[in-house]
RNA sequence: GCCGGGGUAGCUCAGUGGUAGAGCGGCGGCCUGAAAAGCCGCGCGGGGGGGGUCCGAUUCCCUCCCCCGGCA
């Protein structure tokens, strides 16, 4: 039996992957599942460039503002509803397209994740704690004795990494490196094609800075305003844009610096996005040339399938 | 035209007679339950042009060009 298909555009954040997405959508007879961690939050369509309403009205889109934004969301979370909606979809006799420029979500869903308990917070304060305390190289060394394999992978100042791999084995008994090797995605299952949307460096930086005046003309000041009177759960608080706005609000800087700082945390982003892109090498990269339009690129893309 | 200050990394500037540094910026990389996060690495330079002194000049001397301030 033939496998399905699913197809993946990414790319770094700016390069017009939800417009192409429409026009290839159209012609895949495809639904579209956001594959990115902070478009899946509520009451955050600004900040997060999510699809407009008029793209949505197009295409059938998935996973787009799901959660209220004082909730935690994370990968493992986000595996599972796009597992179920791969197999609702293709049951409708539809294609899968996922689009968004989150690699790790990405990475997870073609490549697997392994299994472990969910998070114990209480455990993770205390290691937080002594990272604190005594350093992230006391930690560091601890896990080396545990797990010297991934101790040499992760860096003595990575302490979210080294805090995870101690949790983990404090909460399963096995070395997160072993783990980390028993992984099974959906790779296996469907036949995977990923396509990423880039352009000059130089270009990309200019579509950043003017995507975020839009944003400010669209009423990004009132959406984070609103925004921060809520218990923003520790990933949502992460969107580009809420620390800058606040340090605004709150008369660290003005409105100017703000922007500044936007723009400049979104470009470092979208280098982090392609440098990770950049390591997939099953990707088929798509460059767009100065001229061309979203159908333009929809059409090249799907010339290539 | 005269006097003074200056021309060194993309920007703002240090420094030294012996193959140039810092901050900002830029670039590259890592990533398995926080990933729009977190972490790591890399000066990325024909020292304004030409000539001279010297074993050797970015640093000293001469000259030209350009910028800033003052006087005309």
């Amino acid at each position: 039996m033939q496998k399905s298909k699913i197809f993946f555009l990414v790319g770094p954040t700016a390069t017009g992957k939800s417009e192409t997405a429409v026009y290839l959508a159209k012609k895949l007879k495809a639904e579209i599942v956001s594959c990115d961690s902070m478009q899946v939050y509520k009451k955050m369509d600004i900040i997060t460039s999510a699809p407009s309403r008029q793209i949505i009205k197009k295409v059938r889109h998935h996973l787009l503002g799901i959660i209220p934004p004082e909730k935690e969301y994370d990968v493992s979370r986000y595996r599972r509803q796009a597992a179920k909606k791969i197999k609702e979809i293709i049951h409708r006799n539809k294609t899968p397209l996922f689009v968004g420029g989150t690699g790790l979500y990405m990475s997870i869903l073609i490549d697997g994740i392994f299994k472990a308990k969910a998070q114990d917070e209480s455990l993770r304060r205390r290691l937080y704690q002594q990272a604190q305390r005594l350093g992230s190289n006391y930690l560091h060394k601890r896990l080396n004795r545990f797990d010297p394999l991934a101790a040499k992978k992760i860096h003595p100042h990575d302490t979210r990494r080294i805090v995870r791999a101690l949790e983990v084995f404090e909460t399963t008994g096995k070395p997160i490196s072993q783990l980390q090797k028993e992984r099974k995605g959906l790779g296996n299952n469907y036949e995977i094609k990923i396509f990423c949307l880039n352009m000059p460096r130089d270009k990309l930086y200019q579509r950043i800075k003017e995507r975020i005046e839009k944003m400010f003309k669209q009423g990004l000041l009132d959406e984070v305003k609103k925004l921060l009177r809520l218990k923003l759960s520790r990933t949502a608080h992460q969107a580009i844009g809420i620390k800058e706005l606040k340090g605004y609000f709150t008369g660290q800087y003005d409105l100017a610096e703000a922007k500044r700082l936007m723009k400049h945390n979104t470009c470092l982003y979208a280098k982090r996005q392609l440098t990770w892109f950049r390591k997939d090498k099953r990707i088929k990269w798509i460059e767009a040339k100065q001229q061309d339009t979203p159908k333009a690129i929809a059409t090249r893309i799907f010339s290539k399938i």
